[in-house]
DNA sequence: AGTACGTTAACGCAGCGTAATTGTGA
DNA sequence: CTCACAATTACGCTGCGTTAACGTAC
């Protein structure tokens, strides 16, 4: 009751949408450990759980050292409720940082537009007084 | 009329709120070009008009190089349409970048407000059953 | 022998942070 | 001599992309 049924690094990149490149860049980082049959990856049901985690976790923003804490934290207490409170903690400190950007940008976005504004208004106040360099192509 | 009232480098990091490694940064990516009394680097109207226009470019999400073409048009064509126009075609496209990264982040935002509520499920689910390794300091 | 896929280095990138080390003038 | 500030390398960081140079199995 636990084959696993193991596949190879190809199925994973088009299973997962990830390059083979991300793969073992998140293997050697801890995150992943398939198994080797010889120099060959075989990743298993678990591997590839972790890699769903990993990738949604890369979504929100967190970084990888940070998705490998909440990891280890799904291997020892298995659903229990101290590691899902610690998720959750995390999980909203992303937001709150998340929507910190988002405040951001819109701040950006409205001064980008004031800029877009003027620089208009400069266009459309004197279109003519074009030298030589203009023409030339 | 031609003082161009001098600073060092401690009057430009206080003014701009930079640090001196990103000014001496900024000037190996030729952005600036401070004069040269000795060792000592001293910036004159020139270099702190730039570092405006380089700090908003930033702030906007341009990157150095980008900066650095927007400046260069700046020298070329003072105020003409040419460059006028060419600016205001980068800062719409940076506008529309900037657009689709807050869809994305509206995206991101959202998911992860629905796992926040799953991983709330599940802690309101099942609080109890935790084992003794959960009690261990 | 060719080809298709996999493996391990290891450098590249963006924008600085952060030492480490060495002037230099007061 | 000793501060205090400045300057010059040059490596570190994040998350992979991208060659480069080799196995290996079919």
């Amino acid at each position: 009751m636990d084959g696993s049924d193991l596949i190879g690094i190809r199925e994973m990149r088009a299973a997962f949408g990830v390059t083979a490149r991300a793969l073992r860049h998140y293997e050697a980082k801890g995150l992943i450990a398939p198994l080797r049959v010889g120099e060959k990856r075989l990743y298993g049901r678990r591997d590839r759980a972790r890699l769903t985690l990993i990738l949604r976790g890369r979504r929100f923003g967190f970084g990888l050292e940070e998705i490998a804490e909440l990891l280890a934290l799904y291997d020892l207490g298995d659903g229990q409720a101290t590691q899902l409170s610690l998720t959750l903690a995390r999980a909203q400190e992303r937001r709150a940082a998340l929507e910190e950007q988002r405040a951001d940008l819109d701040a950006v976005i409205a001064e980008l537009d004031a800029q877009i504004e003027t620089v208009r208004d400069m266009l459309a106040r004197a279109p003519q007084e074009t030298s030589p360099t203009a023409a030339a192509n």
